[in-house]
DNA sequence: AAAATTTCTTTACGCGCGTAAAATTTTTAT
DNA sequence: ATAAAAATTTTACGCGCGTAAAGAAATTTT
C-alpha cells in the first residue's frame, strides 16, 4: 500500500514525509544513536530532557513507530493486558470491560478485549491465543459453571491472571467481584421491610456461580425474619436470560406458583423477562396501589433503569470493582505478589418503581 | 512463570512434557527441518500427508506454538483483522461484531475487538494501534458525524478497510450496511396502512449519519400519502439515546407536540426511551383498545423484544450485513479489489405490539 | 527400471528491535 | 577548574521465525 522510492539521494527536504521504515532510519535522522531512542520508547523519562525534547520534535513531524512485533519479540514480558468476558452482548459484562480497558491504558497498558460468547470452547480458545501474546497480565471473568476448569487452571499457571465477577475455586492471582450474599441480604431486607416478603425466581441451572450464593444468601435472610423461603427455579439453558425469564415467568404466573406478591429475581435480565411476561399477562407491577407485584433484580443492568416500570435492584459498584480488579493485577505485574485473596465488594441499592 | 531444567541430558522420556523453546527445538523433536514445520504452520496442505501427520501428532503432546511477534515480523501481511465499533456497550453493535468475529475465524483470521466508546480520540487511538497491528484488514464502523475525516481517510489509504453501519464519503474498500431509506419507508407504510400517520421522534443532531437518511425517507413517505409530515427533534449530545429519548419524549408529551397519535422513532433505543417516558406519565402504548398512542422504533435492537409493550421495529439483516461485509474484506485481501461500492441491505419489520 | 517431478533438508541471511559492555561525552558536584 | 556522576554512543549479539537457493531424497510418471 505504500509506495516507497528506491533512490532518496536526490535530496530529503523536498518531502519532509519520507516514509520512516525503522529505529536506525529514524535515530539517524534527528542525530542520536538507535539505543538511545530505543530507551525513550521504552520510558521517556529515562532520557535527558534535551535528547528527550528532539526525538519528540522528531517524532510529531515524521510519524514513526517502533515495530510492535519487533519490540515484544524481545521483551521477556509485553505490555499487552487481556480482558475476557463470557458474554459481551450482555451490556453488564460490556460495561465493565469498558471500565476495565480504560483502566489498563491509564497506566501504561495495551488491553484487549475477548468475549467467549457464552461458550466454553470458545473460553479455551481465547486463554490460547492469549498465550501466544505473552501478556503482561490476564483479567479474566470465567464463563463460570461450563468453564473447562483444567484449561483455567493451567492458563493461571503460565500467565498472572486475575478473576473478577464469577469466582473458580482459588485460581489465577486473586478474586475481584461482588459480595452477593450482601446484594441479596440487602434487598430482601428492603422488601420484607416494605411488604409482603419475597419469592425467589432463578434458573434452575444458572451459568454464573453467583447465583447459588444469591440464593443462599435469600434463604438466610428469610430465616432470619422468620418468614417463609420459597424459590421458583426455571427451566433453560444458556444465556438468553430474558427469555428464560420470560417463559419460565409465564409458567410460574399461570401456574399461580409465587406465594406473595413480591418477586426478588436473581439477576436483572431474568427481572426484565419476567416484567414482559407480566406485561403479556395484564398483570400490573409496581409499589402503587392497583399494582398486584412487586419485582425486584440484582445486577444494576445497564437496562434496569427503563423497564417499565423501572425496576427496582441492588447494583454493582462497577467502578470498585473495576478499580480493585486492575489494582490488584497491576501490583502483581509489578512483582508484589500477595498471597490469593478474594475481594467482595457491596452493592448499592437502586430504589426504582417496580418495587 | 515458567521452570526451566537447564540440563535435561538425563533423558527425555521422564517427562514427556518438556518446555519446547522454539521451532528449531519442535523440529529436532520430530527429526524435521525447521523449514518444513514452518511450511506447515503456514499451510498444513502445503506438506506431504505423512508429514503432516507426524507434525500434528507432536503437536498434541507438546504443545508448541510459534511465537505469533517473530512470526508476524517477518511476514509482509499478518492474518490479523481489526474490528471497530463506535460503541461496543450498545447491544446492537456487540452482536454484529460477534458476527463479524465469527466470520473471521472461520475465514482462517484472526480478529480483534476494538470499541471507541463513542469518543472520537478513542477511535483515532485505535486506528493508531491497528496500524501498528498490521492488519490484513479492518471491518469499521466509524462513530459517523464525530470522526475524525482525515484520519480516516488516511488510515484507509494504508489499510484495506472495509466500512460498515454507517458510511463516510467513498472511504475504505466498500461500504455495507442497511438500507436505511428502505427501512424508513418500509415501516412509516406499515404505520400509515394500519392506523394514523406516524410523527418522526430524532435526535435534533444524531450521531449517527444514519438518521439523516431516515428521516428524509420519513418525509418522502408521508409526501407520498399526501399526510402533512411532523418531526420532531429533541436536544441532547452523545449516545446515551436511552435517557435522551426519555427526556425529549416528556418534553414533547408535555407539549402536546404529537399531531397523531403514532410515533416512529429513529431508532429503537430512542424509542425504549420513549416509552419509558410514557410509561411515567400513565400514557399506555399500544395497537390495542384502550392505547392512547403508538410507538415503533428502528433497527431490531436486541432488547426491542422485551420493553413493556413489545416494540414494534424495522429490523437490521444481522447476518446479511456481517455476511457481506466479511466477504468483501476477505475478497479485497486476496487480491479482488473491485471499485468503491456501497451495499445497502433491506430490513424485515418485525411486528410487535407496541404499534 | 529410469526419468521427471515433487517434497524435503541444509545452509544462510535478514527482519526490527532489546540489551549488554566498554568507551566517550555531557552534566553535576566539589 | 577538577573530579565524580550521569547520560550517551559504539559495538555487537541475540530473539524466533520467514524465506530463498541448491542439493538430496522421496514420490510419481513414462
Amino acid at each position: 500500500m505504500v509506495v516507497e522510492s528506491k533512490t532518496n539521494d536526490t535530496g530529503q527536504d523536498d518531502m519532509d514525509k519520507l516514509k520512516i521504515r525503522n529505529m536506525e532510519e529514524f535515530a539517524k535522522l534527528i542525530g542520536i544513536s538507535r539505543p538511545t531512542v530505543s530507551k525513550f520508547f521504552n520510558d521517556p523519562e529515562s532520557v535527558r530532557p534535551k535528547t528527550r525534547a528532539q526525538i519528540e520534535q522528531a517524532l510529531a513531524q515524521h510519524d514513526y513507530r517502533p515495530n510492535m512485533y519487533a519490540v515484544n519479540q524481545n521483551r521477556k514480558l509485553t505490555k499487552n493486558v487481556g480482558i475476557v468476558v463470557p458474554l459481551l452482548v450482555d451490556p453488564y459484562f460490556a460495561e465493565i470491560a469498558r471500565n476495565l480497558e480504560q483502566r489498563c491504558i491509564d497506566a501504561g497498558y495495551h488491553p484487549t478485549l475477548y468475549s467467549a460468547h457464552g461458550t466454553p470452547s470458545h473460553e479455551v480458545e481465547i486463554l490460547d491465543n492469549l498465550r501466544s501474546l505473552k501478556p503482561a497480565g490476564v483479567l479474566l471473568a470465567p464463563l463460570g459453571r461450563a468453564s473447562d476448569r483444567q484449561a483455567l487452571e493451567k492458563f493461571c499457571a503460565d500467565v498472572p491472571t486475575l478473576i473478577f465477577d464469577s469466582s473458580v475455586d482459588e485460581i489465577g492471582l486473586a478474586f475481584v467481584g461482588s459480595d452477593n450474599v450482601q446484594f441479596t441480604a440487602h434487598i430482601s431486607d428492603y422488601l420484607c421491610r416494605t411488604g409482603e416478603p419475597p419469592c425467589f425466581f432463578e434458573m434452575k441451572t444458572p451459568a454464573n456461580p453467583n447465583a447459588h450464593r444469591r440464593r443462599q444468601s435469600y434463604l438466610n435472610a428469610m430465616d432470619r425474619f422468620g418468614y417463609p423461603a420459597q424459590v421458583i427455579s426455571v427451566d433453560g439453558e444458556g444465556w438468553e436470560l430474558e427469555e428464560i425469564g420470560r417463559l419460565g415467568g409465564h409458567d410460574a404466573l399461570a401456574r399461580n406458583a409465587f406465594s406473595t406478591n413480591t418477586i426478588l429475581c436473581s439477576n436483572d435480565r431474568l427481572a426484565i423477562g419476567l416484567l414482559t411476561a407480566c406485561f403479556e399477562r395484564g398483570i400490573r407491577v409496581g409499589r402503587d396501589e392497583g399494582c398486584a407485584l412487586r419485582i425486584a433484580g440484582q445486577d444494576g443492568h445497564p437496562h434496569s433503569r427503563y423497564t417499565c416500570p423501572p425496576l427496582t435492584t441492588i447494583s454493582h459498584d462497577y467502578d470498585a470493582v473495576s478499580k480493585a480488579a486492575a489494582l490488584a493485577l497491576f501490583a502483581a505485574i509489578d512483582g508484589n505478589v500477595a498471597p490469593w485473596k478474594s475481594t467482595r465488594l457491596e452493592g448499592k441499592l437502586i430504589l426504582r418503581s417496580s418495587a
